[in-house]
DNA sequence: GCGCTTATAGCAAACGTTTGCTCATAACTA
DNA sequence: TAGTTATGAGCAAACGTTTGCTATAAGCGC
């Protein structure tokens, strides 16, 4: 039904190898010759077949992109950082979103695999990846963005500098003279959010303000979680900022803050994580530690891509991006 | 170096069919041959090159998704749905962004042509696709979602009652006593904007309302277009309520609003589009047209995945998903 | 004219599967 | 016992390209 480059062969009278070559533009071909097949291309409607074309050459120009959820705000802007860059590059985006499940995102990985992706950038939801997985074990060229799980460095990753994150918004909330500061941080056993309570506690640290463990709060991420916390902190008292490690956590809290009557930053001092926000629709704004999202999404897609080109450089890269902070008003100076 | 179906059958001695036939589980073989390629399989770490298997197949199990920008919260909650069903299905999703280029749009479905997707799901940018467009002439199945370019009912489409939409929005102010109600509205050459417009103006007409077209502002969906229009109006005056035809036009104008030292809901009554603010971060919390994003995303890749099962079927379907109203605080009763 | 280079284009293998057909053998059926 | 059916497995074509190698003819220097 479809013609294919060996039906338009057949009809001038050539053979599709020189058809090919034409249409690639690689190899010696007369203008003659050139013209004939372009001008039958056109009128055949001739579409060039990917399928055939990828076999061949052993390369798809197919990049898996496994993310947990989509609809989280940071996952969408990374991913359109991985667009932008790759589109240029040629490549395009085989979409896996796992709904933060371990196994839908191991068989993800197989079909990865199966798909023969030129390349994988996983921000994954495992914690541990078993050394002989196939991710570690395959020939394809991969990187963690966000969560990097096992220690050692013998993977590529692009993140925010977690560490250094959690320590700037204690070092914030120092230098506005909070002392007695709360904490309300994701998941531990995840690098994002153990990394930014131990940033966190290293600012402390440095400036000689002894830890108390009974204002931390350890939670999921989400809006739930992060509501219920703000409850017990509130019940407990004994603070007057809370670090709260999601943008999720701090909508939550914003509303057990709410329902308690209470108000930011007049009662409680709020430095938030990942708050956005372009057009100040939360009020009071909510200061925040930011990552940078699109950037991450194109220095991933970046690093990959020259993982690609260069499959024998058997170097690690890990990249780590500086977060930045975005004063709004929901830390009280009380200096 | 990677071993394939053949390497498998020329070590146990068998033909690659044998192999295949065992592999896929079809045709016959006995437990013993089974037993052999299954651990030969597993041993010798096979992985299936799905590229040949699509090559042979003339399917692919991929799903190409254009969206404008998968950063707005719609189109991001779209996509999960559709991934949702189309995973269960064994459909996979060749993500494009378009960044609202009609040209990127144009090029990406070519690309999804040459790589012979099994079906394509477009929320288009283009407001009048040539009926010799590709798309159009193409036997690839595709549903449009959202916006529908061209009259006429030779597509389908899965979207939002947007007629339905404005009217809603009408009435419910109305039904709170207002009568001068201003509309900040989006694109007015795609469906998606007009068709609101025209039901917000059904809504007025079924109620004696007389129009009044200077309160009638027109934008392109976004923030600050938003902004500037609520400006205008401010200094107009006349209008007691606002309908406000889009979630990123809505900050826009409370922003608007904020500066001009007014209140939500006060001064100026607003109802908004898409706000899903489900831990109400936004307060006075913004009462507000919403759609099924989810479901617009379920439904569509239903349907597609009918087609493709069912390429005779030359029906067209056209599904139009009810909005609701998510009641806040931001309309005043003043009846 | 002779050898040599260069420009064109064809041949055929390869990429890794799937599948219709054939074939041999074993197992029934009457 | 002959004929039919079921079972297990191989052959080879097909899917639509790309590409290394080869073949032919023309162009050129001498």
């Amino acid at each position: 039904m479809r013609v294919g480059i060996t039906t338009i062969a057949k009809m001038l009278n050539l053979s599709p190898s020189t058809v090919s070559r034409v249409i690639n533009g690689k190899g010696n071909f007369s203008e003659e010759t050139r013209k004939k097949v372009m001008d039958a291309v056109k009128e055949m409607n001739y579409i060039p077949n990917s399928i055939a074309r990828k076999l061949q050459q052993k390369e798809t120009k197919l990049i898996g992109v496994i993310i947990p959820d989509i609809t989280e705000t940071f996952f969408a802007s990374v991913i359109k950082g991985i667009e932008e860059v790759l589109s240029e590059k040629g490549y395009n985006i085989f979409l896996c979103n796992t709904n933060e499940n371990a196994d839908k995102e191991r068989k993800y990985v197989d079909l990865l695999y199966e798909n023969r992706v030129d390349g994988i950038i996983v921000a994954t939801v495992r914690n541990n990846i078993a050394s002989d997985d196939i991710l570690f074990n395959g020939n394809i060229p991969f990187i963690f963005i966000d969560n990097t799980p096992n220690e050692g460095n013998q993977f590529n990753s692009v993140t925010t500098d977690n560490f250094l994150a959690g320590k700037m918004a204690a070092d914030y909330l120092i230098s506005k003279g909070h002392t007695k500061i709360a904490a309300i941080m994701g998941k531990q056993d995840e690098t994002t959010g153990r990394k930014r309570f131990e940033g966190f506690l290293k600012g402390l640290e440095e400036n000689s303000i002894s830890k108390d463990e009974s204002l931390y709060k350890f939670c999921d991420f989400k809006e739930a979680s992060g509501c219920r916390a703000m409850e017990e902190l509130i019940e407990q008292k004994g603070f007057t900022a809370v670090f709260i490690a999601s943008s999720k956590m701090v909508y939550g809290a914003l509303w057990a803050v709410k329902k308690a009557g209470l108000v930011v930053p007049d009662d409680i001092s709020i430095i938030g994580f990942d708050i956005i926000d372009k057009y100040q629709v939360i009020s009071p704004g909510i200061t925040s530690v930011i990552q940078l999202e699109d950037e991450i999404g194109k220095s991933s897609a970046k690093l990959l891509i020259e993982k690609i080109k260069n499959k024998e450089d058997k170097l690690y890269h890990q990249l780590y991006m500086e977060p930045k902070i975005i004063e709004r008003e929901s830390v009280k100076n009380i200096m």
